[in-house]
DNA sequence: ATAAGATAGTTTCATATGTAACTAATATTG
DNA sequence: CAATATTAGTTACATATGAAACTATCTTAT
């Protein structure tokens, strides 16, 4: 008599697609809260303000690709920044489409506040693992970014 | 003459927070389109399924535990099921209140069809790790689910 | 046995998000 | 130096999502 046939086992907390969505639900409510609460930010505008403050005089389109966001979503973080006071578009001497975003010191103040509590709340996560598991962590979290999507680079 | 004082620098690009989320959507990104163009299926319903065809006669409060999906969205991706005829609703004989639901042999059908596909996307993503490698990711990540989030078991 | 509270699940409403269409400006091509 | 195609960014529209209110049922305590 033939045995039953199995179809093949999917246990979604196993599943890698599904642990890494989880754990990355997880990790980035608890600091949009922080933001949320604290700030009136969303991640879109924390972000936003995070690449702003590293490279002044940015343009949108770069913003988009070195936060991953699109574009529309990029132009609705600038203009609720803009409206809160804590950027400030400047328009760009040689190409009329784009503007140079700066953050205006309001909006430097509070990324100089931001910055601890998020590398704090950071820190917390990772200090579950020890120097070298971090070091690890981020060298096969490269590696999965580069097989998920070789076309464009992620970080 | 005092040195300019450097704010603490934060680099979205090695910010785990930001890195997580940006794998965990590329990653996604990949499966949502595979559900939705083949199957016509969203991701929700994708996990309903597999916890459905995993457990069957699991009630929607349940399958929100097991999915980390809050019990709107369970009741969407349930309800959109029935519709296409994957799912069905079987009241409950001790508890009127709460159904048991299973897969319709349609939906056992296109589960069985999706098991594989799912697996080989996820060994092609995974393939670029070792087997250990494999082992090592899936400890740290369990370990950072742990910190992010203590009080309930993400897994 | 009954009132008060808790639970399962759905519906409603307000907001967030993505796609596509659009405007304005620049770059390219003949 | 037009005509055409591209690019930067915004707006409009349609859909997705989450919080809160709601219905129905069950549990608990008196």
């Amino acid at each position: 008599m033939p045995e039953k046939t199995h179809p093949a086992p999917l246990r979604l907390a196993t599943f890698l697609p599904f642990r890494l969505s989880v754990l990355s639900n997880a990790v980035s409510q608890r600091i949009a809260e922080l933001y949320d609460r604290e700030f009136g930010l969303s991640i879109w505008q924390w972000r936003v303000m995070a690449v702003t403050a590293d490279t002044p005089g940015i343009s949108a389109t770069e913003i988009g690709q070195r936060t991953q966001m699109d574009k529309v979503a990029v132009s609705r973080a600038v203009a609720g920044l803009i409206e809160v006071g804590y950027l400030e578009r400047r328009p760009s001497t040689d190409d009329a489409r784009r503007s140079n975003l700066v953050l205006t010191p309001a909006g430097i103040g509070i990324y100089e506040l931001i910055v601890p509590l998020a590398l704090a709340e950071e820190a917390q996560l990772v200090s579950a693992l020890s120097e070298k598991e971090q070091t690890e962590l981020a060298r096969l979290m490269g590696k999965l970014a580069k097989a998920a999507s070789p076309e464009r680079d992620l970080w």
